[in-house]
DNA sequence: TCAAAAGGCTTTACAGCACAAAGTATTTCT
DNA sequence: AGAAATACTTTGTGCTGTAAAGCCTTTTGA
């Protein structure tokens, strides 16, 4: 078998692949006008802090574009997808759709399997 | 808005929800008979410490079987799903199907949007 | 009018983790 | 007998996600 490298999944960008910023750029796609802040921690369920050093993180990596404002006296953050980032995560996206397509392949191929300890071996 | 947590993806299993355990549980699930240690590395492109550190964390959360045995009189490491690791798995990858969905979604729905800085706002 | 609370983030501190490099033990080759 | 190969494991290090604490301004309340 020549599948070296058929499940490594080299694709999955390690900045895009982590559950909060997974969250963080699913919402800002389906925006593309950009979120507020505290809007964006809402729907990710994100603490300030939390939300902050991903941001951070994914404005430094130029996936993410961050505007500063006011509303009425108030500081506001206005975070938005860089057209870079767009392109990015979408490409992460068909990798990460091709994980699932494998697994349900596997899953529906694959039967359940017997359990109990194989012959000739043993448990570790 | 009740969005709240829309994009949290609380089912996404930190044990799972990272890139080279992914390969290792694809791959494993497409073969429930198992796979030896060295097949496996070769699937996911990892080096031996890679893979063993990351079989030894599938392995205490209970998601995978190890059985060691030998071929001729080297020794050989057999990996296998267990049934809650097959369980969990799945479940894992029916939140990720959700995500790919989520961004499939508004990927069509949003426009691309136009970029430069929104009136009002100040560029971070 | 002046302290106290609320709003809107940032910074700091730390535990946990992935990864590479080095190590161990046995076996086969020369 | 010594060297190289096989099959992993252990150790060490640097990064990083997360909670807690901090900072500054604005608003509220007595």
């Amino acid at each position: 078998m020549d599948n070296k490298g058929r499940y490594a999944y080299e694709g999955l960008d390690r900045i895009l692949h982590e559950k909060a910023r997974l969250g963080i750029m699913t919402s800002l796609l389906a925006r593309s006008e950009g979120l507020l802040f505290n809007h964006l921690k809402e729907l990710c369920n994100l603490t300030d802090g939390n939300l902050s050093r991903h941001l951070q993180v994914l404005h430094q990596a130029q996936l993410i574009e961050i505007f500063k404002g006011f509303d009425k006296k108030r500081p506001q953050t206005l975070c938005r997808l860089s057209s870079e980032g767009r392109e990015r995560f979408l490409a992460y996206l068909e990798e990460l759709e091709r994980v699932v397509r494998d697994a349900a392949t596997s899953a529906r191929e694959a039967p359940a399997g017997p359990g109990g300890v194989p012959s000739g071996w043993m448990p570790a």
